[in-house]
RNA sequence: GGGCCCGUAGCUCAGUCGGUAGAGCGCCGGCUUUGCAAGCCGGAGGUCCCGGGUUCGAAUCCCGGCGGGUCCA
């Protein structure tokens, strides 16, 4: 920490009303109030809560918020729509776990001009954080919550208010808007930091709950350091649950938010009801437990908790543990039906991995409760009750959200099947589950240790879990920190020249244009003062073709971009410094690149139509001929959604569409067309361009397009893999390539309908036809050898030389027979005291199989009998007692027979 | 983005040291049984994921790819 960042918080409106600057005994930290007589910060656990059982008003949650964002409109704030829980505009973050989230980085950094200023929101926010203390705090803890929050940002240009107003702003919601009286507000001093931003902060408690953070952003992170920001933010965070338990009082934090929630769950999971007196009393006893901040084990709580409180821990195990669950689950449902309503998809990478995370943990839950429902059941009614509360828009995705919960729950019940199966099998074999079992079994099968431990226990073995287990699988995972991009060395060389202009934006059919060489790197390095070349951006190729001057030519292999700088890197002599040049672009392929570009764009607007607005652009790669478009979906396309997203692409060309390209801030784009302008991911620029197909697709996009659909062509979607979980990848190709290759493939189907003399339409069909012939014809060939073979091995039975007791059969086949199908129809005949050996002409030597009766092998070990023989004769064999191979050069077959006669002599 | 595990009959999976690819379930035929459940005997069914390498010989060892699972950030 920052040694700036430390010292008293001194605001001139709370001393003016009495208030003075005291330090709490216990937490150590510094606080202010109007009593002087107080000693603690009142905050639990330093002290316990007093407002459980207090009600001040009995407003509903979205009274509360609605009293907030219309109290903060009418002292001149705007009020701001939500932002997904989604954080797509970010590519640090996966969810968006705070108000101010929404408008880092650009907008705190006074890059880009905020939506309104000053603003208000109540932001739902998901934490993962302190997933384990959902439902043991009663309520204090929850992985989503609403954040309301006004914040004003403060620039040179325009100066809003800063701390003495903030104070005030919520001093008087407080005490007007809530009816807190100003004696029960204390304000907390403390510390905030993240997004690589800081600056001190208060904290007002309010009968032992902490409701709000008043931050009082003034701080960045450069190079490790905090140094004073240009901009100064006001980042406030109001905790709408917290405040809504608050004014109900009630015994927990979810009877206050989730209303009748709570009772539906509960007499679904068959949980009885506790008594309001003794529940308000465990929770008052638990805000006391600092160990429950550190994290400590849940199970040593209730035993401190029982010890205190007199309550026996049977009673709390019985009573209160089904209640935390049942905490835990409301909360992790409304979390789900947030995420997946914004369009997350369950997978097992990025944000799709924290899902199915969530996911999964709710299911374990209701299996310790002992409850068969299905997940979405659950979700559903969040939905429901969710929708009724300011976010009708939740209701839209009920349909998917199902579905994508449904088969998530399949696929765990289908996880815990194998796992239980792959428990059995180590217990059969080992007897025990070792450590390294255990880390296998979670990290390659998803299993946890609690689960093995149960599975075993059914068996009847006892398998003891570590206490630092999960400190285990964190030791494997300590791996390297990752390494920023690098940038080409010759980056600072590039530095030295100004931006080149970009032609290729403003007309993208503009192949051809004069220019000057500004300057030359490494020798084959062209800078020019503007160029049409496209260099490589957005998964699109860069542009090829020539430069030429009075007196040369280059050929241009690749072109890039830093910072608006753009080299052209030849191949061959440059021009010379100051030469005016024409550059000529490699107009067939620029166009192929510019088509594929735009069908990009055209087939994902049509995948989200055919699927749903869950569909987001993963990756994609634009090439010549074929190219890929990668996109998140969590169930294989189907054949027939498939041809509806390629009809529909086509529709859009066929419409000939006008297609606009135009720059926007960031603030602009995103209030114009939301946030599905980030398909190809987070621009990290403060304007962004933007790419247009007229009422049918918006995205921020930097590469060139075709100005109308039309220009596109045909484009022929070749197929649909799933690359990866909840991702699939759709290689397409547009224009004459896609109409070439569909030629070819016509072509080439005629070839096959006229070689077998069947109809286009009837091939399939025909195709089986024949390979079911084809199996009949082989099982009949096999047989047949099977006969010859068998009158072969006979015959040369019956021809045997008896060598010391030993019957020696030879038999001699070509190459359509291999040897192992000799061998095993030669076993089958072989009578007692029988050797047979095997020769099979390969050509430029002889494979060689000694074969012997059970009776003998013992005697005549025929594996190290060959071994030694092949290898005496510059060949190479093995194997075991009763079968020896390996092969001998032609010329020495007679030498082979006659040793192995004269060894078996020996045996 | 990084790590680990897996890919063998229709299904679930064995396969030791590199040496004749197996089991259970399912399927087909026969027998037994009043019938059913079942039992017994026999049979069909394999691109050992694909490609390359090492080797006399690869499901097995090595390299690359594809596919699936899973953990972490």
């Amino acid at each position: 920490m920052d040694m700036s960042l430390q010292g008293p918080v001194e605001i001139q409106f709370l001393k003016e009303r009495g208030y003075v600057r005291k330090r709490c005994p216990i937490c150590g930290e510094y606080f202010w109030t109007l009593d002087p007589d107080r000693e603690t910060c009142g905050e639990a656990p330093c002290e316990p809560y007093s407002f459980l059982g207090k009600a001040i008003s009995e407003k509903s949650i979205e009274q509360v918020r609605e009293d907030f964002l219309s109290f903060m409109e009418k002292r001149g704030h705007t009020r701001i729509n939500r932002y997904p829980v989604i954080a797509r505009w970010r590519d640090d973050l996966f969810l968006t776990s705070a108000s101010i989230v929404d408008f880092q980085p650009f907008i705190t950094s006074g890059l880009v001009p905020p939506p309104a200023n000053p603003l208000t929101i109540s932001q739902p926010c998901i934490r993962l954080k302190d997933v384990d203390k959902v439902g043991p705090t009663m309520g204090r803890h929850l992985t989503i919550f609403e954040m309301m929050a006004h914040h004003a940002f403060n620039s040179k240009e325009r100066w809003v208010y800063w701390k003495e107003r903030t104070v005030e702003l919520f001093h008087e919601y407080a005490t007007e808007v809530l009816g807190i009286p100003e004696e029960e507000i204390i304000y907390k001093e403390g510390i905030w930091e993240g997004g690589g931003n800081a600056g001190p902060d208060l904290e007002p408690i309010v009968r032992g709950l902490e409701i709000a953070t008043l931050v009082f952003m003034e701080y960045k992170m450069v190079n490790g350091k905090y140094v004073p920001m240009d901009t100064k933010v006001v980042d406030t965070g109001y905790g709408l649950e917290r405040i809504t338990w608050l004014l109900n009082g009630s015994p927990t934090g979810f009877h206050a938010v989730y209303g009748k929630l709570v009772d539906d769950f509960m007499s679904l999971f068959g949980v009885g009801r506790v008594d309001d007196k003794f529940l308000m009393e465990y929770t008052k006893v638990s805000s006391l437990l600092r160990e429950l901040e550190k994290g400590k084990s849940v199970n040593s709580l209730r035993r401190e908790i029982s010890k205190r409180t007199g309550i026996p821990l049977e009673l709390i195990e019985d009573k209160i543990v089904p209640l935390e669950l049942t905490f835990a689950v409301l909360d992790h449902t409304k979390a789900l039906a947030f995420m997946l309503a914004d369009g997350l998809v369950p997978s097992n990478v990025n944000e799709g991995y924290l899902g199915r995370l969530l996911i999964r943990r709710t299911l374990r839950i209701l299996k310790q409760l002992g409850v068969e429902i299905s997940l979405s059941e659950l979700v559903s009614k969040q939905v429901d009750y969710w929708s009724s509360k300011g976010f009708p828009e939740l209701k839209e995705s009920i349909d998917r959200i199902t579905d994508m919960l449904d088969i998530e729950q399949k696929r765990f019940e289908e996880l815990l099947r194998r796992g239980r199966q792959l428990v059995r099998d180590i217990l059969r074999s080992k007897k025990r589950v070792s450590e390294e079992d255990l880390v296998v079994l979670y990290e390659s099968h998803g299993l946890t240790p609690e689960f093995v431990a149960q599975v075993a226990k059914e068996e009847g073995y006892e398998v003891k879990v570590p206490d630092n287990f999960f400190e285990l699988i964190a030791a494997k995972h300590e791996s390297k920190p990752p390494k920023p991009p690098e940038l080409p060395d010759y980056v600072d060389e590039l530095m030295k020249y100004s931006p080149t202009k970009p032609l290729y934006y403003q007309n993208p059919y503009l192949l051809n244009a004069s220019a000057q060489v500004v300057g030359v790197i490494r020798g084959n390095g062209v800078i020019l003062d503007s160029t049409v070349f496209y260099p490589e951006g957005g998964g699109q190729p860069s542009d090829v073709g020539y430069i030429s001057w009075d007196g040369g030519s280059a050929y241009v292999e690749r072109v890039e971009k830093y910072k608006g700088v753009i080299v052209h890197w030849v191949k061959g002599e440059a021009p010379p410094v100051g030469t005016k040049v024409s550059c000529q672009v490699d107009r067939i392929r620029r166009l192929n690149r510019m088509r594929h570009h735009s069908a990009t764009h055209v087939i994902l607007e049509a995948a989200k139509r055919v699927l749903g607005s869950h569909v987001w652009q993963w990756g994609a790669q634009k090439g010549d001929e074929v190219s890929r478009l990668d996109i998140t979906h969590y169930k294989p396309i189907t054949p027939d959604e498939l041809r509806r997203i390629e009809e529909i692409a086509n529709e859009a060309v066929m419409r000939n569409i006008r297609v606009n390209t135009f720059w926007l801030t960031r603030t602009e784009a995103e209030k114009r067309y939301g946030f599905e302008i980030y398909q190809g991911g987070v621009v990290p620029d403060p304007t962004l361009r933007i790419v247009e197909i007229e009422g049918y697709n918006v995205q921020a996009c930097g590469g060139t397009h075709v100005i109308r659909t039309g220009d596109i062509g045909y484009i022929k979607i070749w197929r649909a893999k799933r690359i990866q979980d909840g991702v699939i990848r759709l290689e397409f190709s547009a224009g004459m390539p896609a109409v070439r290759k569909m030629i070819g493939m016509h072509e080439e189907l005629k070839k096959v309908s006229s070689s077998l003399g069947v109809p286009e339409e009837r091939l399939s069909d025909s195709i089986a036809e024949l390979k079911e012939e084809l199996k009949k014809l082989k099982s009949k060939l096999n047989e047949l050898k099977g006969f010859e073979l068998r009158s072969l091995i006979s015959s040369a039975l019956e021809k045997a030389e008896v060598v010391s007791g030993i019957k020696l059969a030879k038999v001699l086949v070509s190459d359509d027979y291999q040897l192992d199908e000799v061998v095993k129809k030669a076993d089958k005949l072989l009578e007692e005291s029988t050797a047979v050996v095997i020769i099979r002409d390969s050509g430029n030597r002889y494979n060689v199989a000694l074969l012997t009766s059970e009776d003998i092998k013992g005697r005549v070990k025929a594996g190290s009998l060959i071994r030694e023989i092949t290898k005496s004769l510059g060949g190479g064999g093995g194997g075991n007692d009763k079968l020896g191979r390996g092969a001998i050069p032609r010329e020495k077959l007679e030498e082979f027979l006659t040793k192995l006669r004269d060894s078996l002599i020996k045996r």
